[in-house]
DNA sequence: TATGAATGAGGATTCATTCAT
DNA sequence: TATGAATGAATCCTCATTCAT
C-alpha cells in the first residue's frame, strides 16, 4: 500500500509535468508556426528543462503532434459537453463548437491551418475529427455521408462557416455570435440545394424538415429575448479603411 | 551599338535567370512549407548556383514573397483572360478561376494556406487579391462590399467553394467540374439569405435577379450540350472505405 | 535472527543484481565500442532501471572497467581451470586459452581492442593479464622476462597467435582448432630464433628442449587419435572470392 | 582562359582547404578515439570554421573515413616509394613499411586499432590495404594467397611484427630498427613451418629459398656496416620496473 | 535498495548569407 | 552577372548523472 502510494505520487507528478508541457506546447504552437517555436521555449514556458520534453515526448515533432491531438480533444470535449440542454439539434451543436472558437481563436486558427497544406499526419489529426463532426451532422439530417456529393457539400459548408468565423473575428465581431451561427443554417439550406442539384437521387425531405424546425426553434428563442437594436436590425458599422 | 546590343543580351539573360528562379520557387513553395524548402533546392531546380538567387532576390524571404506574388498574378491573369466570352457574368468568372485550380491544385493549396495563419505580409498578398475578387463580385451583384455582413458572407461563400474544390479533388472529381461550379450559385443563394438575415437593411433584389438570370443561362447552356448520363443524373460513385 | 536473515537475503539479491548488470555490460561492451553502449541498454538488458547501475557501479566508466575486469577474470579462470590434466605444458596452456576464445569470440575481440589505443587504465587491465600469461610462459621456458628482446618477441608471438585465431574465425575455421594451436609452437620456434638473433646472450637451450618435447607430446597425442583426412592432410578449402 | 584561370584559383584554394581539414583530422583521429575528437577541434586545427568541414565532407563520419583512407594511402605511398633501391625483396619492403611506422607511431596505432573491433566500413579500409600487402608478399614468396592456411599464417605473422613494433616503441626502442625488422624474417621461417604443418600440400621450397637469400643479403649488408656494440651484441637494457 | 523523472552540458548538424573571384 | 567556398548563429537532440520517493 505504502509503496504503491509512493509510486502513485511519482506517477501523478509525472503526469502533471507531461500536462504542463502539453499545455505550454498547445499554446505556443497555436500562436506561432512550428519552426518559430523552439523546444526551449516550450520547456521554459512549462517551467522545466528541455530534457524533460524529450523524456516525455521523444522529439519536437512528438510534442507537436501530441499538442495538436490535445487541441482536437479539447474541441471535441467542448462539443460533447454542450450537447445536453437545448434542442439537441444542429443549432446547439454549432453553438457549442463556435462559442469555444470565439473563446480561443488561436486554437481555431491552428485547426484551420492544420487542415490545409500540412503533412499527412497532421492533417489527419484534424480532418478525422472534422469528418466525424460532419458525419454526425449528415446522420442527424438523414443524409448518406458516403455519398461524395454530400461530403463535398457538407465539407464546403463547414469550411464556409469556419471562414465566416475568421472574418467575423477579424472585423471585430460585427454581429452577435448567436445570430451569425443562426445564419449558417441559411447557408446550409443553399448547400442542400447544391446537393440536390448535383445528385438528384439524394432524398433531402427529412433534412429540409429538420432544418425548418431548427430555424423556427431558434427564431422563437430569439424572439423571447430582449433584442438589442444592433443585433436585431443588423445596423452594423460600415468598413471604411 | 554593339555594346548596347550586348547589354541588351545580358539584361535579357538576367531576366530569364530571374524567371527561372521564380518559377522554380513558385513550384517548390507550393508543394512544401517555407522552412522545408532550401535555397539550394530552388537554385538547383532552376539550374543555377544559389548565389544567383541572392543576386536577384536578396534573401530567401525575398524570393518567397516574389513567388507568392507570381502565383497570385498568374491566377489573376487566368481570371482576366477568360472574362471575355461567355455571359461575362458570375458563372464565367468562377469557371475561369476554378478551371485553373483544377489544372494546378498545388498552387491553389498555397493560396489557401497563405490566407490562414501566415504572417501579415504574406496574408496580404493573397487576401488583397481575394478581396479584390470579392469586391468585384459584390459590385457585380450590386452589394456594398464595405458592409461587414456582406464581407463575412461573401468571404465565407468563397471559402466554401474553395474547400469544395479541395474535397472534390481529393475524392477523385466525382462530378463534372462545370456542374460543381454551377452548384456554387445555389450556395450563393443561401449566402444571400444569410446576409439578409444578419442585416435586413441590405438590398438584395438586384443580386437575386442577377443570380436567377445567371442560373438560367447556365441551365440553358447545359441543356444544349449532349448530356452524359453521369453528369446529368449525378449517379456518382458511393464511398465505401 | 530474523533480521540478519532478511539482511542476508537482501545482500544476496543485491549481489545478484550486481551480477546481472555486470554480465549484461560485459556482453554489450564486447559487441560495441564504449560510446555506442548506453547506460539504459545495459540496465534494460539486465532487466533493471538504469538508476540501479549507478547504485552499484557509480558511473558508466565504473561498470565498464568492472566489466573488463570481469572478462579478464573469466579468461584467467578458464586458463587456470584447464591447467590440471594434460602435460601441464605450453600446449595445454594455449589450448585452454584458445578454446575459450573459440567459444566466445566477442570477448576475445574486446580483449584485443582493449590492448590497443585505449586509455592507460583500460589497457592496463588487459595487458597486466597478458603479461602475466607471458611471464608464466617465459618462466616455463626458462627465459628472462625482464629482457626487452624476450618481451618484444613473446608479445609479438602472442599477438600473432591471437590474430591467427581471428583470421581463422573469419575464414570459417578452415582447420581443426587443436592443429592451429599446435602450429603456434612452430611459430614460437621462429620467435626463439628471433630472440637469439637480437640478443645472442640469451640462453635458449632449455626453451628449445621444452619446445621439442611439447611438440612430440602433441604429435603423439595426435597420432593416437582417429585422424580425419581433412585434419591430417590439411586439405583445406581454397578461397575463391 | 582568364575565366578558367580564375576558376582554377578557386578550385585550388578549395582543394587546399580540403587538404588542411584532412590533415588535421588525420592527426587528431590518430591521437584520440573518434568520440573524443570534436568537429570544432578539427576545424579549429585547420584554421577554418566548422561549417567548411560539413561543406567538404558532409558529416563527422565522412571526414573520419576520409582521414582513415588518407592514412592508408600515405602508408601505401611510403611503401611504394621505397620499393626501388635495395634488393627489391621482402626485407626492403618491410623496412619501408616499418621505418614509416617508427616515424609516425600515432598513425600506426590508428591502423592497428582500425583493424580490430571497428565497424565494418572502417575495418575494410584498413584490412583491404593490409591484405593487399599480404597478397603481394605471398606472391613474392610463390605462395597461394587463396589458401586459407596461407592467409591465416601470413596475417598472423604480420600481426606479430606489428605488435613487436608496438612493444619495441613502448620499451624505448631497445634494439636497432633494422635488426628488429631482420628478426621478422626469422619468425617468418617459423610461420612457413606452421603453414607446412597445417597444409602439407603447400609447396614452400621457393619461399624458403627466397627467405634464405634475403637473410644472407641482409646479413652481408649488416656485416659491411660499422656495427655498434649494442646493436651487435644485443646487450640490451634489462627491464626492472 | 530500487526506481525513473528531471536535468542540462555538450555536440552534431543545418542552412541562410556573404564575398572574393 | 554568376559562382560556390566559407562562415557561424541557431537549434535539435543525446545521454550520463542526480535525487526524491
Amino acid at each position: 500500500m505504502t509503496e504503491s502510494g509512493k509510486i502513485g505520487v511519482r506517477q501523478e507528478r509525472a503526469t502533471q509535468a507531461r500536462r504542463r508541457l502539453l499545455v505550454a506546447a498547445a499554446r505556443l504552437f497555436s500562436r506561432r508556426p512550428y519552426d518559430e517555436v523552439e523546444v526551449d521555449d516550450i520547456a521554459h514556458a512549462a517551467g522545466m528543462a528541455h530534457g524533460s520534453l524529450f523524456h516525455h515526448f521523444g522529439s519536437k515533432r512528438g510534442i507537436y503532434l501530441a499538442a495538436m491531438e490535445e487541441i482536437v480533444a479539447r474541441l471535441r470535449e467542448r462539443r460533447a459537453g454542450r450537447l445536453q440542454g437545448g434542442s439537441g439539434g444542429l443549432g446547439d451543436d454549432m453553438e457549442a463548437q463556435y462559442m469555444s472558437v470565439a473563446e480561443n481563436p488561436a486554437f481555431f486558427v491552428s485547426v484551420m491551418r492544420g487542415g490545409i497544406g500540412a503533412d499527412a499526419e497532421v492533417q489527419q489529426i484534424f480532418e478525422r475529427d472534422r469528418w466525424e463532426a460532419i458525419e454526425a451532422k449528415a446522420c442527424g439530417l438523414g443524409l448518406d455521408s458516403a455519398n461524395p456529393v454530400v461530403r463535398v457539400g457538407l465539407r464546403a459548408w463547414i469550411a464556409g462557416a469556419d471562414h465566416a468565423m475568421l472574418t467575423w473575428l477579424e472585423l471585430g465581431r460585427p454581429v452577435a455570435l448567436s445570430r451569425l451561427i443562426e445564419s449558417f443554417l441559411l447557408t446550409l439550406a443553399g448547400t442542400l440545394d447544391s446537393i440536390a442539384m448535383l445528385d438528384p437521387s439524394v432524398d433531402l425531405s427529412h433534412a429540409r424538415t429538420l432544418l425548418r424546425r431548427e430555424r423556427d426553434w431558434l427564431a422563437q428563442r430569439e424572439g423571447a429575448r430582449p433584442v438589442t437594436k444592433t443585433a436585431r436590425s443588423g445596423a452594423v458599422r460600415r468598413i471604411t479603411a
